[in-house]
DNA sequence: ACACTATTCAATTGATCTCTTGAATTAAAG
DNA sequence: CTTTAATTCAAGAGATCAATTGAATAGTGT
């Protein structure tokens, strides 16, 4: 009934890559694996998968050719198998912000809401922080961190935010502040965050409206 | 139980776009929709699958935002959404052949099937074009087809022959031919219409060696 | 040898997919 | 208005998929 069997061979060769990017964990994956090689139970971790279910669909996705695994000690360690599969991906992702309107209207309600343009006031956020609820990141150079920034707060100066995104927990929802109110790092950095999936908020002021208002900080000066 | 909900909806709306390829039919049918504009019914015939199934394929992909339709006369046209829909495509393709074995192979196994690389001695080709069991193109260029060609030869110079792939009938056996033994027009041209699955095979010889045979030639002197 | 950790395997359940069949639309033609 | 052609819709059988559970395998440390 069918046209030539080398065709149709081949079409159904080319829809496994299709089959293993059907799934939106198996997408999650690949997304975390695009960040570098990752074990099994730290990729069921990110995903918040179980283990086991984590293990299926890497195994689907090797079986299509998109990552490959090698063992090291008791761990088996998992990677894309190229460029072209996150090249891929990247087309599979403009594709889907172009021509679904569900992605376009998901991205701009997420973007867009009330938490993510309103501050957190300086009082909320030491509380919150007081707590550990809530991960506090300085996104200036190191050098200002260091000359005083808020207590517990990790710094990751905006233009290396992309690369350590994998460090941050991303149950807990994250404060970023920066120079001030007219300062865009924090900013941008929320929006970079809420884009990767993460709850991210902005101080309101920086650190200078944070001494004036008698809370505590840190300086480094030795060392 | 999962991470945040839009990081999480996000991808499984991705995963559309990948649900949408993982289906070698519609790949199939998003090729031919690559090459322009076509009806259910055409698609219908070009692929072999019956038109309902077709119109579903057809619909699952629109709902993708992979394709769209319009309705002109009693028809429904559809078309690829943009050329990033190709791109996209074009990628899945790389990555099914770098990293699928199984396409690696099929793809050489094809190539390379004996009657790929045997051409078809002159009497036998003549013997079945007489009875219309195969459909016989000329690669030359055109002036050089003017001046002689083989009976009932088509003449698609093999530049052009790619635009002109539709014209074909994916279901008759193509041989191609050209200057002679030396002359590799007519083996690219086999080679390009095997990729696109078409059975497709190489005559012994070009037209001066069928000349000497004393085979019939047309000559087109006027026009 | 023993317990421990990381990963995979196997079996199950409920959901989704493909294709077929036959009927329901919708627009053109007689 | 009836017929015809092109497409879509609806329902059902058989296959495949996702997630869970519990067991099996393989390295590590004691």
């Amino acid at each position: 009934m069918s046209t030539q069997p080398f065709k149709h061979d081949l079409f159904n060769q080319f829809a496994r890559i299709g089959k293993a990017m059907s799934n939106g964990n198996r997408l999650e994956l690949l997304e975390f694996l695009a960040q570098g090689e990752r074990s099994v139970d730290a990729l069921a971790r990110l995903s918040g998968l179980s283990v086991a279910n984590t293990s299926q669909h890497l195994q689907q996705l090797r079986q299509a050719g998109l990552v490959t695994s090698r063992k090291q000690g008791q761990k088996v360690l998992y990677r894309v198998s190229g460029e072209d599969v996150l090249e891929l991906f990247a087309h599979l992702r403009q594709v889907a912000e172009r021509h679904l309107a569900e992605v376009q209207r998901l991205v701009d309600d997420y973007l867009k809401t009330r938490d993510a343009l309103e501050p957190v006031p300086a009082e909320e956020l030491l509380q919150r922080a007081r707590e550990g609820r809530v991960t506090v990141i300085d996104v200036r150079p190191e050098e200002e961190y260091r000359s005083g920034h808020l207590p517990g707060a990790v710094n990751i100066p905006l233009p290396e935010l992309e690369q350590h995104l994998q460090a941050l927990d991303p149950q807990q929802p994250i404060v970023a502040y920066c120079r001030g109110p007219h300062c865009v790092l924090a900013f941008d950095a929320v929006k970079l965050l809420r884009n990767r999936g993460y709850r991210a908020q902005r101080l309101e002021g920086g650190l200078p409206e944070w001494r004036l208002e008698q809370l505590p900080v840190i300086e480094e000066d030795a060392t």
